[in-house]
RNA sequence: GGAGUAGAUUAGGUAAUCGCUCCUUGAUAAGAUCGAGGGGAGGAAAGUCCGGACUCCACAGAGCAGGGUGCUCCGUAACACGGAGUGUUCCGGCCUGACUAUGGUACGGAAUAAGGAAAGUGCCACAGAAAAUACACAGUCCUGACUUUUACUAAGUCGGGAUAACGGUGAAAAGGCGAGGUAAGAGCUCACCAGUCCUGCUGGUGACAGCAGGAGCUAGGUAAACCCCACCCGGAGCAAGACCAAAUAGGAAGGCGUUUGAGGGCUGCUCGUCCGAUGCCUUCGGGUUAGGUCGCUUGAUCCUGAUAGCAAUAUCAGGACCAGAUGAAUGACUACCAUUCUAUCGGGCGUGAGCCCUUUAGAAGACAGAAUCCGGCUUAUUAUCUGUUCCGGUG
RNA sequence: GUCCCCAUCGUCUAGCCUGGUCCAGGACACUGCCCUUUCACGGCGGCAGCGGGGGUUCGAAUCCCCCUGGGGACG
């Protein structure tokens, strides 16, 4: 239960496995910032995938979003409940909010579907 | 104090908690986890604008086409880059001059894609008589005929001839000024000045500069228009390329060919050369469109010192090892300190604009993220310092 | 990552190569008037653009350079 890290095993790395998800899993607008894709697989723990196109900014922007949200992601993964898969895809304007409020969309968005 | 310009340095630090990646090493149930130690973004990593290294195509060849570069010398692996110079243009200062203008300048600064326009072709809108063979027109001058007045002469009309001083428009108008000369004029001739070309001498490696003599009297601009000249360039690019594993298919039709040569050698064409045989090409159908390892970081590398050189840079000596990720790591948060700015309490210095120390509060901390690696250029951007030019203030 | 291409009214485009006659032409859209009982169609008119900066040139949408913003290909 105290386990905080964020390895590969943790994270999703194949083309094939994103296209996957998007195709059957479950889609969800959070407030207009980003959208999170939901896929329940079968077992093992839960894992995440970030998606930031080149039209949000530069790599910075980029890299910072994807570090924030894998900071929320580390920090909660165990209260999520196990096999699920999530794929976030960030939106215009996410790059102005900060990582409060970001963590606040991601657990509120989560507990709407019940999932931790 | 402000603005411009040139250059140098810098790109906040420390600690605590949680976390990521790579390497070394130890343990175990041996490629998975845990422990220990160490490394982990930039001056532009960016734009991809040039130049290389490296890999494959053939051992990288020739010609044409095409592309690029364009003052000189040096530097370099190479460059369109850098350094030192030359010329031209502009600005300022100074001199000439009655201010302006003009001209000069051994001074200071800035810009400079700066070969050729007396090899050729094209273009030069509008305006203007004319935009490049000064053809024509207007004007001026000489002259023939006719008309009017008629003593000469003057005026007008129609012709012939001469001319480029005169036409004020334009971005640009065919050397300038004076004298002679002439019917009127003209570099037609002459003196001076400016400019062009040729020859010689001197200085310099050279671009070029200076001096002397001569020629012709004059040559518009545009080559970031075509072009000519000189020099350079084979093509693709680490998604290059090599190996391993897995999966599917070993299909049908047509064509060409086996030493007399199909086809291929990754921008075009030709030549030459090489490879080349149940092989190659085209179409249709089917399958894969999920990988892994190497390349992958020790290099035109960095730091210090010496020597050569005005400098860019080079050589030598000693030392150092400094990211290798791949849905892509170097982060999150807290505290303190330091920096800058604004306001403010108090004190000191100075004639003064102001400067220095200090208390408290608030704000700011930019541009931006390696993806094969280097050398440049360009663009974005924080703070400080130094040199220099101009403007302003105080004394 | 590497290599390419494009940018003109609100939209689609012509002009660019070969600079001037272009204060940039056309179509659709918008808008005013006429026509019609009214709408549509038609006729006449109006509005509105060379992505930004610098250079070459007497003169730049056009030629050259640098940025900015879009788009594409490659295992």
């Amino acid at each position: 239960m105290n386990d905080r890290s964020l390895r590969k095993k943790d994270k999703i790395l194949r083309r094939y496995e994103y296209k996957e998800i998007y195709s059957k899993g479950k889609k969800i607008s959070v407030e207009g910032l980003f959208i999170v894709y939901i896929f329940k697989r079968d077992n093992g723990p839960p894992r995440m995938g970030i998606t930031v196109t080149k039209k949000i900014g530069g790599a910075v922007v980029r890299n910072r979003i994807k570090r924030i949200f894998r900071e929320v992601f580390r920090l909660n993964k165990g209260s999520i409940i196990e096999g699920i898969d999530i794929v976030i895809i960030a939106r215009k304007g996410l790059e102005k909010v900060g990582y409060m409020a970001i963590e606040e969309s991601f657990l509120k968005a989560l507990e709407k579907e019940r999932l931790c």
